[in-house]
RNA sequence: GGGCCCUUAGCUCAGUUUGGCAGAGCAGCGGACUUUUAAUCCGAAGGUCCUGGGUUCGAGCCCCAGAGGGCCCA
């Protein structure tokens, strides 16, 4: 953090020494409590109510408070902007009014959490005001805010002193806002569904469930290494065979990876696991569910979306992986299925072929550049080659794909589902091959999970599960385009 | 990892074209004002021009290196 400038600490004095004044008057400049007893928005609501029923103003007195946005000292009448989270409302307040603590007035500055008592009017230029006769400090800021008029503009200070960008931008505040009701949302849905929610652990022995490098970390009560999850899946399929038959996380995963507008070291994902369902069944709940999150939350389907607009309703397309290939790439992906073959098939496509890659990495570069950037609209790529999904089931047509899906939506990856592979023996053999992937120098793949493996062995019922990003979803339903404003304080580097 | 852009007062930004005294608005400070709402009016202040080197009589500006941030690509 940098040392505050001279100019910077004169202005914290001058604030000091009007935190003084107010106890020079008799005011605590930091009581211990509030005595409000509407919110801006009921007291503005408990005039607009009498106005409407045909009275001149309530005779109701108001007690409400808020952070002082601006204050027009006129002399002998000054005007106070109040805001809380409700809303805003200007205070009027005279020096007739106020008597000795008129001079109170000259004690705040722009920041202060003040509170006014008196009644609800109306003033000469018809703004709904509280007209006090009673003023009394809250809080004393310190510092001083941002420019009022044009809010935190420093996308640097905005991410790494986020209270200074929701105090005085708005939109950011909405934001971040509508990313907790999307949260609430999706488990008023898992939960109308009948799923429980569930908490698995965050430090895990072996981080497994997705192609990710783990943030690494020591337990000192068992002197035992620990990694942060990655995904939830292994733990929550393990629930599944002891017998919760529709069990849902949202929590934090962690993935030591790189930073980018859709990418944050720590992310939140929605992971759900069904009995007795197919990728199918769980296809048909995102639908559902997408619905009604965008509805609860937008208020519609259809949502604006960079420069034109997503369209939630359902159904979403549905397209295999072998269809999409041979759509957008030309070829049936199953006949390029060695390193060389696929190698030689991205250059042709002019795809930059990653170095030291194998088979899996190569298509999933194939995939990422030609075919996901046409997926605009919500769209389910069903069936992935085997390679790329170690936990999932395979088709019964087909023994190179399995039952999984992708949702795509605005080219992004939002969902991610499978019938999970519930045979603990190909599991093992799976587990086994990512091994073997592993020491060919992918340290992406997955490690094998014996005490998830002896889990399967006890029998798992067929069971549709699904991973989606709750960070990308918020994304999508605010017109976001950069992950930073949909968490509230994303990672940075550190000050100094 | 690569490319491009940004960093000047507490905040929002000019100033870089063509090297020549460091600027404005808001906020703050002093004063005026009893219906303002980006209040208005008068006055006086306020700077690590991101950091470190270099070129030059002279660098916010040109050159080199670095830091932080943003965007794009990998």
């Amino acid at each position: 953090m940098p040392r505050d400038s001279r100019r910077l600490q004169e202005i914290i004095a001058e604030r000091r020494a009007r935190a003084d004044a107010q106890r020079a008057l008799g005011h605590d400049p930091y009581p211990p409590r509030s005595g409000r007893t509407h919110s801006l928005a009921e007291a503005r609501a408990l005039f607009l109510a009498s106005e409407e029923a045909g009275d001149s103003a309530p005779s109701q007195r108001v007690a409400a408070a808020g952070r002082a946005q601006a204050i027009r000292n006129m002399g002998r009448i000054a005007f106070i902007d109040l805001e809380d989270d409700s809303g805003a409302l200007q205070v009027l307040i005279s020096q007739r009014a106020l008597g000795d603590d008129w001079a109170l007035i000259d004690s705040l500055d722009l920041g202060d959490f003040v509170e006014a008592a008196g009644l609800m009017i109306r003033s000469r230029r018809g703004e709904v005001s509280l007209q006090a006769d009673a003023l009394r400090p809250l809080a004393k800021a310190l510092r001083p805010p941002p420019e009022k008029y044009h809010g935190l503009q420093d996308q640097e200070l905005r991410y790494r002193r986020r209270y200074l960008d929701l105090m005085t931008n708005a939109e950011a505040k909405q934001t971040l806002r509508t990313r907790s009701e999307v949260i609430a949302s999706m488990r008023r849905f898992m939960d109308a569904r009948g799923f429980i929610e569930v908490e698995t652990p965050m430090l895990q022995s072996e981080a497994g469930g997705a192609a990710a490098r783990p943030f690494l970390t020591h337990l000192n009560a068992l002197d035992e290494p620990r990694q942060l999850r990655i995904a939830l899946e292994l733990y929550l399929k393990r629930l599944i065979v002891g017998g919760f038959d529709k069990v849902y996380e949202i929590g934090r995963v962690f993935r030591n990876e790189g930073i980018g507008s859709r990418w944050n070291p720590e992310f939140t994902m929605l992971e759900s696991y069904e009995a007795y369902a197919d990728y199918h069944d769980v296809a048909a709940m995102v639908e559902a569910g997408l619905e009604q999150i965008a509805t609860e939350v937008v208020g519609s389907t259809r949502l604006p979306w960079r420069d034109g607009e997503i369209d939630f309703t359902p159904p979403f397309a549905r397209v295999t992986m072998v269809d999409a290939v041979q759509e957008y790439v030309g070829v049936d992906f199953r006949e390029y299925d060695s390193v060389e073959s696929i190698t030689a098939l991205l250059r042709e496509k002019g795809v930059t072929v990653p170095p030291d890659a194998g088979w899996g990495k190569l298509f999933d570069e194939l995939v990422s550049e030609l075919v996901e950037p046409q997926l605009q609209q919500p769209t389910f790529l069903l069936d992935y080659p085997v390679a790329i999904s170690p936990l999932a089931k395979r088709t019964p047509d087909d023994p190179r794909l399995v039952e999984r899906f992708e949702l795509f939506v605005g080219g992004w990856e939002l969902a991610n589902a499978y019938t999970e592979l519930n045979d603990p023996v190909d599991q093992r053999e799976r587990f086994e091959r990512q091994l073997a992937a592993r020491d060919a120098g992918d340290d992406e793949a997955e490690l094998l999970d014996e005490d998830f493996l002896t889990a399967l062995e006890h029998g798992m019922p067929p069971t549709g599960g699904l991973g989606l990003g709750m960070d990308r979803l918020a994304m999508l339903l605010t017109n976001q385009q950069s992950i930073r404003d949909v968490i509230l304080f994303p990672q940075m580097r550190a000050e100094e």
